[in-house]
DNA sequence: CCAAACATAGACCGATCGGTCAATAAAAAA
DNA sequence: TTTTTTATTGACCGATCGGTCTATGTTTGG
């Protein structure tokens, strides 16, 4: 048997700039031949690798979201005060889309686009929020157990909460350019903490 | 002078079918053959009454912001205890997003979509948001005035906390089925009132 | 050296996109 | 009625869409 000549690109790197150029356009708005430009590859190429558009952006959805979840819960899972991580991640956050050209989060924005019509696509994104709701669950749980926390308040729901507040906000800092409304979210959130 | 024959169709009413239309499958993937047949007139009268395809979503735009931000203006403006108003508000919306074929908002929807790269939509949303903020910091001060809320805490800094909420509500009902999860984030939001 | 197996570039495909235009119908002013 | 203005319809346009396929290397095993 015979072997041809090996890929000359590594799928995970183009993958990550096909991923970048979703996040920053959505995916309708991204066209073969700008992925193909922005991932340096013939569009055969592209094609043999990948499937087709939707799956690309199927795993470009997967990568983002692996990229994102295990970066939480690395943040919040560090040694410590568990509120204090909480803390330190969301002014990071904060800043993060302060920033003009912020693009958002690629889950959030992939939700304003398919909804539940495609069932493979909404699989990702319910995963995706359960790994973050569960990250900040457990944070939360390691602050109660710390006494950091009040004993009444619902850590469930406290959870749900900031994964509702952690999407709201990578959506606004999309539109919005002035960073102190960012700050005000943030702000607002950490102040929860202090009175639960 | 002589004038031709009226429109067959109302414009607003026409207009609200194609904004139900963006609402619930985006600007890129509604076609114009989609609008047409939901609004239900030519093609010809869709360009003359209406400009293109982005003009028609910018006037859809605006009129589901006049809609849902006066609605949220008056139900917080009603008479009565503000946090009460704002507790009744929440529970409504988290009854609306839970419902499986919730469609989240279309505003949220819009901001995945397009960011800043268009100036005239990232003005109708940045508009919008600040209506909503601005709804909120009312009823917040009314209630401080009435005792309902400390004074320690930042009331512009919790009016923005609470569209963010608004927005991260909507955003993941559009893909979260379990009614738990609204639930939650809407408990969880209205728990901090009890302690603010 | 040859041939099998691979990857590449880019022409090419039908379908659909947003947008325009000419032909027809209809209604009011003269 | 005749004329003028308007609305409606549906054919039509070039461009672009996602996707395929052929022609051309290029590398390795025989």
């Amino acid at each position: 048997m015979a072997r041809g000549p090996d890929k000359q690109f590594d799928p995970e790197e183009v993958l990550r700039e096909a991923m970048c150029l979703f996040w920053a356009k959505g995916y309708a708005a991204t066209g073969l031949a700008e992925l193909q430009s922005a991932m340096g590859i013939g569009r055969k190429s592209l094609y043999d690798t990948f499937g087709n558009k939707r799956q690309l952006f199927l795993k470009a959805l997967q990568l983002y979201s692996e990229t994102v979840a295990s970066r939480v819960v690395t943040e919040l899972g560090r040694k410590g005060s568990a509120l204090g991580n909480v803390r330190r991640l969301l002014r990071k956050l904060q800043r993060e889309h302060s920033q003009p050209q912020s693009t958002g989060c690629l889950l959030g924005v992939s939700m304003a686009q398919f909804r539940t019509a495609d069932p493979e696509m909404a699989a990702v994104l319910r995963l995706h929020l359960s790994h973050v709701e569960e990250a900040y669950y457990g944070a939360f749980k390691r602050a109660r157990a710390a006494g950091e926390l009040g004993s009444t308040t619902n850590l469930r729901d406290l959870a749900r909460l900031y994964m509702a507040i952690h999407q709201g906000l990578a959506l606004i800092g999309r539109v919005q350019d002035v960073p102190a409304v960012p700050r005000s979210i943030v702000s607002a959130a950490l102040a929860i903490l202090e009175s639960a």
